[in-house]
DNA sequence: TGCACCCGCAACCTTCAAGTTGCATATCGA
DNA sequence: TCGATATGCAACTTGAAGGTTGCGGGTGCA
């Protein structure tokens, strides 16, 4: 059976990112722009204000090249966005995106506790 | 010049998960645990409550096998446990690693919050 | 004007994640 | 005991993620 396409595409593209509601295949892209370590890095770079592709690049141990990658994986989840000035491109964090996922994951937690009491007084009964 | 190997290894293995403080290596683990859509609606399932693999494995359109990959990747990010049960194998969510990831993005709005803080002072003196 | 700098595009390589299939093993129940 | 059920293990395939290199095009400045 041919495999179904079910994977994510190349540098996680897709629709820029849904309007709201937390759906599985959105919240999905932005935990993965969120899972590599070198993208950690950077968005702990970035906390510390905007900055250029080459500033950025200056102290990682990989090229500007896979920065510039990393960089589009992360806007096309919403997390950066960057500007253009002369002839410098600054980036910078989408703040909101960040709340998106905590909301995503007190959801789970609520529903989680939810279900951890309907057990409780399962068991208790 | 060969590549370093700088790459998440299959699985996502590695030890375990680490004691404390968000290094970016585990985060970026517990991240791209959650960084697929698969293993989204999985986690979407155990929250309501703990189950089995063919359990899980309902009303999903991929193979047990492919379920059974997905949990261990999970398991080893520290995201969800198992348990044997007789012939089942129980499983269910670890809340206190989505408490890590909800730790660690409170640290970077944080960050980013004090940064942008920086920079109004900055530009409105 | 010319040169240094910053950046994007494109091609390419290698590794691995996600999925499949097949088979083995252990447990429960009639 | 024996079959059905539930899971684990291993090999294999394939597409994509992460990385590199080379080059060309704007932009700013002396």
């Amino acid at each position: 059976m041919p495999r179904r396409p079910n994977r994510r595409s190349n540098e996680l593209r897709g629709r820029p990112h849904q309007k709201s509601a937390p759906h599985p295949l959105d919240s999905a892209r932005l935990f993965a722009a969120l899972g590599d370590e070198n993208r950690l890095r950077l968005v702990a770079r970035l906390c510390k204000g905007p900055a250029s592709i080459t500033g950025l690049s200056e102290g990682f141990r990989i090229t500007r090249q896979a920065v510039t990658k990393h960089l589009r994986v992360m806007r096309n989840s919403g997390l950066v966005r960057n500007t253009r000035r002369g002839r410098h491109t600054i980036w910078q964090l989408n703040e909101h995106r960040l709340k998106d996922v905590r909301r995503y994951l007190d959801l789970i937690s609520k529903q989680w506790d939810e279900a951890l009491a309907r057990l409780r007084i399962f068991v208790e009964r």
